[in-house]
DNA sequence: CCCCCCATTAGGGAATTCCCTAATTATATT
DNA sequence: AATATAATTAGGGAATTCCCTAATGGGGGG
């Protein structure tokens, strides 16, 4: 159910000149980096998958859409994957974009392979980083997500600083009943502590 | 004492031609916008100051230090205006770098009125969006900078879950001690809540 | 129809927090 | 020397939390 341990890192190529692709995809095989081609923007596109994990490669200019314009829908889908942009059409507007864009390298064809090997390394590494961080936010939603939904409204005022008792009021309910829910809310989190539940609690779509 | 309310924003100047510093002084004026001008890398750096607001235009081509360079120091510095690169002489390379440095925008001369006015007023507006969000960390560094030594160590350990007990063994001393000190920390720092004390100690340097 | 999950309430006891007053010692400031 | 601030400990009482067991009623699913 938890999609975020498919941490297998592929290099997405998207470039619509097939020698191109291969001899990319081929140079990352050298190196035991697992890839996988597009033809085109739109075909990326349709097979995009928000749980994919490692990087994207991207041709600026292709006959579909600008991959500009694919980072520009990657940013609306929330990727999360770097993006480097290949070119041989550069211009310094163009580059500027791509940055302003998110991108997360620019470079220029012809580039060596030592550039290219590095900056997927980076890319990789870089996407590992920002997921790790972003594995507690997930696991974090998951176990609120277990909660029923008396149990979050509980966890939201008690952690808003409310006690047993003016939740208990707020609610409309017994005190005796908050405690109940409260303690199988701790439980449920697995949060020992009231601060860590405050902490965890950081994470729940804001209340009032 | 607060420096945080100096929000008074200036355009800060960088160029070592005089001409192309007074014209975009000039403009600037015309538009009430606050300049000052730098002659040079070092004169700039020298001056500065983390309490300053607005944001930096820097020229990349100086005698003394490049704009790049420059960037990177203001970045080991803690800088927190938007710099906007203005150059004659740019490569894709060299954007590439300025915006990996963290350039907010980076204009090719002639660049137009409208646009450099344009990148201006963007970035102003930008910083103060980031200095905004900024500010309740700013609050929350100064009363806890208000704390006595003591009382940060009690306030560490307890947003961090222990119990009173748990941190008077922690600190060898009494459990009494502790609540003095816990109770003064939710005076001083004007936190009616636990929760409330807990989402402050966040912003506390790290503990162990 | 029975079983499980959810929400609800209750009693009671141990541990803890919260708040009050009060006192001692050390260090630094005036 | 007198004052102020910081750190320390103490007693006591009200309020609260924490944890245990126990029971009731409503919905669903098998």
């Amino acid at each position: 159910m938890d999609r975020r341990f498919d941490r297998d890192q592929a290099v997405y190529v998207v470039d619509d000149d097939a020698s191109a692709r291969d001899s990319l995809c081929w140079l990352l095989g050298t190196e035991k980096l697992r890839s996988r081609a597009f033809a085109s923007a739109t075909e990326f596109l349709g097979s995009w998958s928000a749980n994919w994990s490692g990087c994207i490669t991207l041709d600026i200019r292709m006959p579909d859409m600008s991959g500009l314009q694919v980072q520009q829908e990657l940013a609306r889908r929330g990727n999360r994957m770097p993006v480097i942009i290949l070119t041989g059409h550069a211009d310094v507007p163009i580059a500027i974009r791509a940055m302003k864009l998110g991108a997360y390298e620019f470079l220029e064809k012809p580039y060596s392979d030592d550039q290219l090997l590095g900056a997927v390394r980076d890319a990789l590494q870089h996407e590992r980083e920002i997921d790790l961080s972003e594995h507690e936010r997930g696991l974090a939603q998951h176990v609120l997500a277990g909660l029923t939904e008396r149990e979050r409204e509980v966890m939201r005022l008690v952690v808003d600083g409310m006690t047993n008792k003016a939740a208990a009021a707020e609610l409309g309910i017994s005190e005796k009943t908050v405690e109940v829910h409260r303690s199988r809310v701790m439980r449920k989190t697995g949060a020992r502590t009231f601060s860590a539940l405050v902490r965890l609690g950081l994470m729940l779509p804001k209340s009032r």
